[in-house]
DNA sequence: TAATTTTACTTCTAAAACAAAAGTAATAAT
DNA sequence: ATTATTACTTTTGTTTTAGAAGTAAAATTA
């Protein structure tokens, strides 16, 4: 279940951890889509398939990217929280939203075109002010 | 061969074309390591295997984001260059040495960690300039 | 309180992707 | 003319993924 940095290159080693076609979006689904459970990302536009998707959560508590939490009232559901270094994937998925509005244009949802306008007009603020909310929304230690 | 998407996310979208673990690798060779031909990609260090590197130029190359191109005096080496869809990944990749730097500090590479300081001094500029650079290698149109 | 539903998974099997090695055809160098 | 190089393709075995179904504990409902 462990991860396996293929060279010490740091693009290399991220994608070791990032590098396939659900990881970043369990990560957007927390940060933008206001999803924490199981089913919640169970029921994503995209399908993934529950085994996949317990793997991956897994994988991300092993690495310290998402904080596996209960609430107090409640002790069937769980629930996923971004840790400081869950957090500080954003630029990434900024980048991505904004790579994709320029060059897939058309075809992404048209709200997320508005987004990335919004995001365009100064990306340094949306960020830090993005990172701030997320940050408030952290479990507590 | 071609890519399909999942949803009109342009996360989701993003992933569908960059969302395995050797794709960034060969932008990252052409972005910061003057490789271009098949076998310069062939021996990076992360050993990619011919076939699935074959099968990567060719999507690459059908999404725009790779040019394909030849020298004027040798009929034999093929040059892959980045076009201006494979330069706008440059924030992506940059966004994750830095993360990668930040997160996975004591195993990334010691030359990458200094880029990644001098990075941010000033994000926005060494992007800027690092773009045009990049856009100064251009195939001819 | 008993039955039903929900949640967070695990397990199973078939299909797809990947890794490693070997092979090929055209071109270039010797 | 021979050898080496380049850019692949092909083959085979392994790993990963997708989709469906199943399970145990907890929560809700009747």
């Amino acid at each position: 279940m462990d991860t396996k940095f293929r060279s010490s290159c740091p693009i290399s080693s991220a994608l070791d951890i990032l590098g396939d076609k659900w990881t970043l979006l369990i990560i957007r689904d927390i940060m933008f889509g206001k999803k924490s459970t199981f089913k919640d990302f169970s029921s994503s536009g995209e399908k993934i398939a529950s085994g996949i998707l317990a793997n991956r959560l897994a994988k991300l508590e092993t690495l310290g990217i998402l904080h596996k939490g209960k609430l107090p009232d409640n002790k069937k559901t769980v629930i996923y929280s971004l840790t400081q270094k869950g957090i500080e994937l954003l630029p990434i998925i900024v980048d991505m939203i904004l790579w994709s509005d320029n060059n897939l244009g058309d075809h992404v949802d048209e709200k997320m075109r508005e987004l990335a306008k919004k995001i365009r007009l100064d990306k340094e603020a949306f960020v830090n002010n993005y990172t701030g909310h997320l940050e408030s929304l952290m479990a507590a230690p």
